[in-house]
DNA sequence: ATATCTGCAAAGACTTTGCATGAGA
DNA sequence: TCTCATGCAAAGTCTTTGCAGATAT
């Protein structure tokens, strides 16, 4: 099999490596994938999308993957409340840095935002290092969601 | 079936009654249990505790009864990572007003804090009015957590 | 009285696991 | 070479649905 054409993102191999793990195609594809989108796929939108280039990548192998990627700290996994994880790059060429979430509970739409995000992470900061000191916890990360209705779902009520 | 000794969530009925539902005993038991818990229980861990006092309701009745709750906004629904949903009553006599929570991704514990709320809101409330305007969102709920490890669970590394 | 609610069983949806084969370093 | 990774099929878990009988108002 032919690796792809070199527009992978290379910034992750060494990641990988790191951490004893191969470099496999399977591998590879699976954060081309991601590394392409701006959407937030779930296991089996990327397995389609990965089907598509090696029909022989079976679902169970992005499951897994996935799995790996988020252990090594690679690909955040949300939840978004449709019933089924979602996936994203830690580290995005486009959005490089912070960004949080703006869901639609009509029609599922996601708005990655990242206005307000300099406040945010002002206040996460300090909250951080509060909860910290007292409940003990070393804090790895955090997460932010807004719920609500997008306009076309407003106006279908 | 007798009537549980009023020690429910009386505050509760009217909220019900006034979208055109019904006040059944499965309804009051697992409200019941809901408002008596700190914990952030499952809906089978519901199921179990409603199950000791009423045998006869099922596992399906929990469900259905919970979509509707989280429905009418008397209930949040939360997914903490564990591949199961959690639910709490909104409003609760001991926390009474707004709380966030500190996930352990070590062994799942969940500690509600409410510390720094304040200067929370004052930011989710600024966040808030600008997603509206930016977005055309409206905006009816958000979603905080941290994660991290716990000291025990720390000390186990 | 009657529209709503419930319980059971079965199905559905997403995800994980077992195991033999195949592939990276 | 030899451990790690993969694919397939099957199983596992949580949740939802269909339908007949029961219940609240």
């Amino acid at each position: 099999m032919p690796l792809r054409d070199g527009t992978g993102p290379p910034w992750i191999h060494g990641k990988l490596r790191g951490c004893g793990h191969r470099l496999t195609i399977p591998r590879q594809s699976i954060l081309d994938v991601l590394s392409k989108t701006s959407e937030h796929p779930s296991a089996e939108e990327i397995y389609l999308e990965v089907h598509r280039v090696y029909p022989s990548i079976g679902l169970t192998t992005v499951y897994r993957t996935l799995e790996l990627l988020v252990q090594n700290g690679l690909v955040f996994k949300f939840d978004f409340g449709d019933g089924r994880a979602r996936y994203e790059l830690t580290e995005t060429q486009k959005s490089i840095g912070h960004h949080h979430h703006l869901v639609c509970t009509g029609c599922g739409r996601i708005i990655d935002y990242t206005d307000f995000i300099n406040d945010e992470i002002e206040l996460l900061t300090r909250t951080e290092k509060g909860l910290s000191k007292k409940y003990g916890f070393k804090i790895t990360n955090h997460l932010i969601q807004f719920y609500g209705l997008c306009e076309k779902c407003q106006a279908k009520k």
